[in-house]
DNA sequence: ATGAAAGCGCTAACAT
DNA sequence: ATGTTAGCGCTTTCAT
């Protein structure tokens, strides 16, 4: 691979003068640039970002660290991420913990190893991973979950309200026995969503009695918690599910025991779902705005790498029900 | 951020030495690794890949260019990848280039850059992107689909045979007038599953005329098309859509326009799609082993690294049709 | 077993 | 406007 030397010995100049071209410095002769240009196209050199890294002590990289990359949530929101970073002269490099903190743990060292510009994080729970970034200097936004114990910039949805808003949903179709399957202690998402749940059905006259189940946030938790739900000796009439990939596992285990939904088993899960409309009965949700939530998460980053100083931020973005065929009776 | 010279001075020992102890060389003395740890540990150490990378001039980071972060297809073959990646002690970084081509040019520009230790492309078909791979002298694996002119080490499934059979699945069912959804023209999976389409229909007495619609591979483009074949004056009885995202797409169309799915048009659709099981009808699909493929495309890479020159190897995993409701009459 | 020193490829003072 | 030079932080000969 030719360098910087190469180019420069070719056009009978010196580095520097191709790394000012290079750069788009405009105290260059124009025929100077001419003859850099030729040497490039000729040599085909393209230059070593590692070595422009270590010199400038920054990079132009961003890493993404989600924790599951099969979950559309994410996705949509990483595309949001991307436009913005883009725009702002920034790559981003997707990672996957799979809800795997061990392997958050490995991302967010490779992020600090590598110099990375900035981290954006929706956190697998690791305190570990959480506190490698906050002792770094490398500005951090955490999204969709707060980072534990952190002060950071963070874009979250109103967990609490709009799984307020689902159950009472739910309530007010006349569901009586209304059963809550959450994620893991500890995960603030999981935590909140409970939360909204607890605090609708105690608004009831006479207090709605909860009734929760705590699993993972996979497709499979959810539908074994939906299974345990099923034999329980205060078998529920409704569910509220609080994500997408749980509460695919949901329906998947109420298809399985042929519970008629809505009829048997009125269904409200958090997430939008693609395919929630071509499901039947289609899925009612509670939809998240994930492209402006990634938007925003990019935005503050951009933000934060230009004042690393300066108190976080936290934005709060409204979730929004869809009631579809699921919950209805 | 302390660098490897303050850990030297703390612990009394020389640059050389610190290097040692973090890369493992088991020429130290016990008492001095000792040292050198507890230095590490007192400053919070970490060293910078960056400087280390351009020293060695070699990286431990993978890119794995998709074309699209929100097909399933993609991120289950990720996880393949992934899991083969973390075991050799490579990092994956994920790129999305969207079916851009021009992103897919910035993602190989700075793999390229970066000096990342290999690339992982399923090629949106830009023939810049795909010549500056080949001309560079860092490992590629082709996943999914062939890379423009690309004599590289790739892994695809046997589309046509997987077209042919899910076309051939639908002649046998009774329908009589099959079109076919694909992508664009020049991506490799698009024409091969169209030419597997084709030959099931001229295996037939009196051979089937085909009937083709090509858009890109997005689920917008799966509703046009079909919104296109409901209005041709040969209205298809059943369709042959060439990727998931379309097949989505085509199913929302058929709903909208309250065609029947299997009565009125028979539907079947190439790669599964996570929740085919749960619309109704059920979706016939031809499956793809996607985290084996992830898995293989891996391997290939490593061994590539391990053996720069060589003959490149294409692997050819089945795809089987897994017949469920859209395809039944 | 340990240290001194060179150098990976680039950029940015500084000098001219 | 251009060149000279130092040095980013690390690894790896080479000497001892």
């Amino acid at each position: 691979m030719p360098t910087i030397y190469d180019v420069a010995r070719e056009a009978g100049v010196s580095a520097a003068t191709v790394s000012r071209v290079l750069n788009g410095a405009r105290t260059v002769d124009p025929a100077m640039v001419a003859r850099v240009l030729t040497a490039v196209r000729e040599l085909g050199y393209r230059p070593n970002a590692v070595a422009r890294n270590l010199r400038r002590s920054r990079t132009t990289l961003w890493a993404v660290i989600i924790s599951d990359i099969g979950n559309p949530f994410f996705t949509a929101t990483v595309r949001g991420i991307e436009d913005v970073a883009q725009q702002a002269g920034y790559s981003v490099v997707l990672c996957n913990s799979d809800e795997d903190p061990a392997k958050e743990e490995t991302y967010v060292a490779a992020a600090l190893s590598e110099q990375m510009a900035g981290v954006i994080i929706a956190s697998s729970g690791s305190a570990k991973a959480a506190k490698s970034l906050l002792d770094s200097p490398i500005p951090v936004v955490a999204i969709d979950r707060q980072l534990p114990r952190g002060e950071v910039d963070t874009v979250v949805v109103d967990n609490e309200a709009g799984a307020r808003t689902a159950t009472r949903h739910l309530l007010d179709a006349g569901y009586r026995r209304i059963a809550c399957v959450t994620g893991p202690e500890g995960v603030s998402t999981a935590d909140l969503r409970l939360r909204g749940y607890t605090a609708a059905l105690s608004e009831q006259q006479p207090p709605g009695e909860p009734l929760v189940a705590r699993t993972d946030f996979r497709e499979q938790g959810g539908y074994d918690a939906m299974a345990a739900l099923l034999s329980s000796p205060e078998r529920p009439d409704a569910v509220f599910v609080a994500n997408n990939l749980m509460t695919v596992g949901a329906l998947r285990c109420l298809a399985d025991h042929e519970v008629r939904v809505p009829g048997e088993m009125g269904v409200v899960g958090f997430d939008e779902i693609p395919w929630a409309d071509l499901v039947r009965p289609s899925l009612t949700t509670v939809a998240q705005p994930t492209y402006e939530l990634g938007r925003m998460a990019a935005r503050l980053l951009v933000d934060r790498i230009a004042t690393p100083a300066g108190r976080p931020a936290t934005v709060v973005l409204p979730a929004e029900l869809r009631a579809r065929q699921s919950s209805a009776r």
